[in-house]
Parts: C-alpha cells; sequence; structure tokens
DNA sequence: CACGATCTATACGGGCGCGTATACATGATT
DNA sequence: AATCATGTATACGCGCCCGTATAGATCGTG
C-alpha cells in the first residue's frame, strides 16, 4: 500500500520546484531535505542517487506536460484567432512554465533531456498545426506559422524587447496579427 | 607596459569559453587554471575573487557584442531583404552565440546579467529597426517585425522544431517573408 | 649581471554536498 | 501489546572548490 511521510512524490516536486527557480545545478538533495524539513535520511530509499532524482523529475515533468497539451486539444471554445492565440500562450501553462524554461536551458547541456523536450514540443506544436491548419490549407504556410507562434513564445521568455514610446499592446496586437496571418 | 604569461585576457578567455560549454556554475577558478595548464597560483593577482572574474567575463562580452552591432550598421551591401536576413541570423555571430546564450540562461536568475543583455539586445534590435524601417514607414509595423526577426532568431536556440517531411528550406523562406513581409 | 616585477607551484583551512552506515521513532498489522 | 516496515536523525569519509600564504622560477630592464 506504500504509506509515506515525506512521500517519493514530496521529493520530485520540491526538486522541480527548485528547478525552476535555481537551475539542475541547484538541485541538491541536501538543499531539498531542509526545504521539507527532513534530513536527507530516507532520500535514498526513494533514489538510488541524486540522478535518478533527476530522472524522476523529467519523468514527471513529461508526462504532466504531454498530459495538458492533450487536455487543451479536448476542451475548445471561440473565434479561430482567439483559439490560436490561446494556444500561442497558453501552450505553457503557468504551473509548469518555470519548469519549462529551466528544461529548455537544460536541454543545451543533456542530450537525454533535449530528446524529452523535442518530444513535448513536438505535441505542442501539433496543437498550433491543428488550429491554423483549420483556416488556411498550404501546408508550408501552416508550418511555417505554426513554427513562428512556437519560437516567438519561447523566444519572448528569454529575449526581453523594449518597444520604447510605442503602445505595448498595439505592437503586440500587430505580432499577432502577422504571426497568425489577417486569415485567422 | 605590463607583459604577462597567463595574461588577465588569458582568464577572460577561458571563463567565457567554460562558460559557453557549461553556463556560470561551470567557471570554477581551478578549472580554468587546468585548462590554461597553470595552477590558480596567478589568479588572484587579477582578480579579488570569482565574482570579479565572472563580472570581467561580462565587460569583456558586453564590449565585444557592441562594437560588432556597430561594425555591422557601418558596412552594408545587398538588398534590403538580404540584408535583414544577414541581420536576423548574424546578430549573433558564430563566434559570441554560444557566449550569448549561456548569458541569455545566466541574466533569467541574475538581474545585473539581465541589465547587460537588455543593453545588448536594444543594440542588436536597433540594427533591425532601421533595416526594416528603410522600406517600411508604419512605426508600429516596423517594431513587430523587428521584434519578430529577434524573438524567432533567439527562440529557434531554444527550441527545435521538426518540420516532418516539408522541405527545411521551403518552409524557412516562407517564415522569413512572413516575418520581413512581401514589402521587402 | 643583478635586480625587481611578475607569474607559478604548493600547501593549507574551510565549506558544501555526495553517498553510506547505524541507530531511533512511529504507524500499521497481527 | 509485540512486531515489522518505513521514514528519520546523526555521523562519517570523500571529493571539489574557494581564498590565502609562502616560496620559487622567469623575464625585462638598468
Amino acid at each position: 500500500m506504500a504509506k509515506a511521510r515525506t512521500p517519493r512524490q514530496g521529493w520530485i516536486d520540491e526538486g522541480l520546484r527548485v528547478l525552476a527557480t535555481g537551475g539542475p545545478e541547484a538541485v541538491r538533495v541536501e538543499v531539498l531535505a531542509k526545504n521539507l524539513g527532513v534530513t536527507k535520511g530516507g532520500f535514498y530509499g526513494f533514489f538510488a542517487d541524486r540522478q535518478a532524482l533527476l530522472a524522476a523529475m523529467l519523468d514527471d515533468w513529461e508526462r504532466r506536460s504531454v498530459e495538458e497539451v492533450v487536455a487543451r486539444v479536448e476542451r475548445e471554445g471561440g473565434t479561430p484567432t482567439s483559439r490560436a492565440v490561446r494556444a500561442r500562450d497558453l501552450t505553457f501553462s503557468e504551473e509548469l512554465l518555470p519548469v519549462d524554461l529551466a528544461v529548455r536551458e537544460w536541454a543545451r547541456r543533456d542530450e537525454t533531456v533535449a530528446v524529452r523536450l523535442r518530444r513535448v514540443d513536438a505535441g505542442r506544436i501539433d496543437v498550433l498545426r491543428a488550429l491554423i491548419g483549420a483556416v488556411i490549407n498550404d501546408p508550408v504556410e501552416v508550418e511555417a506559422r505554426a513554427a513562428l507562434a512556437m519560437l516567438t513564445t519561447v523566444g519572448a521568455h528569454f529575449a526581453t524587447i523594449d518597444h520604447g514610446d510605442l503602445d505595448q499592446a498595439d505592437v503586440q496586437a500587430r505580432l499577432v496579427r502577422i504571426v497568425l496571418g489577417e486569415a485567422l
């Protein structure tokens, strides 16, 4: 039945929390223990070593991310444009976004992480393809706009652009129109 | 005249090299020393501590990045489109790109780094604004397209998109056309 | 050549974090 | 209530890395 005082999942959750704010390097067993208010005594009953925890964290993140993508495909609503905008912005849920960015950095240095990320991203861009493909026929055009939506969203989290005197909302609206096209 | 066997700049260069491949966490004084074939003996003659090196590295990166942007504005050539595409792709020189991405990650966790990055990015996007602005008049349109070019380029380094059966070049070309518009 | 500046090698104390071992506490089961 | 499993606390040895101290090597200059 597996009871637990500080269950396996507790270590994973706290690990993801630290990962989100400090990156993989910051995920230290003793740090997690302190955050959880215990010592690392029980940790090695759940995980062989620190690597095993990192792997488990990625498993958990990947599973949840995929589930979210699926859930987002299921429930829909609104005009094609609003749906596409929502999809663009919310492909990354507020809760998972910080973890997502951390994983994205991590992937640059660890190929096994990169593989997982590509898998998740593939699911996400499928959502965009489906939405855009419902309105535009040319496959190349659909692909280009889906990719554009994806890349701008990701890029926006790694670069801040100051629009100066211009109205942020105006620029943003124009940006959306260019990416999704007049058709949508 | 300041001579040097392992000059100050040597530590900075090696630091940037390690930063590019392993992130700020990987920049360890003793590791750099080993890479340089010496011990850390002389290091503390140049830098007060590890932090001082990291700051010096950022100074160096920022100076070089700004110089490159300026140089790129100076020499020009080609059609407006080709210039814009070049600007989009080469705003990040091949040599500095890996460092750039590392700094971009770093900036998410260190506000002082974020300030530097915004400064450099501001210079880069100015180049794009100038190029696009030469062909398009509407300021909002110029801003949106410049931002789009910037964000897609940055995003592309943090997300890999598989275009499946479609021809990569076709998709890429279409993407450029959407971003820069028919006008260019 | 001798000198002084500059870089180098080596050694040290300290802190952090890993993984292991051992004994203790607490809840479920019988 | 006795027992067992499961989590917990504590302590240990190890390795990595920091920053400091000290003595030695090397080079340009007078």
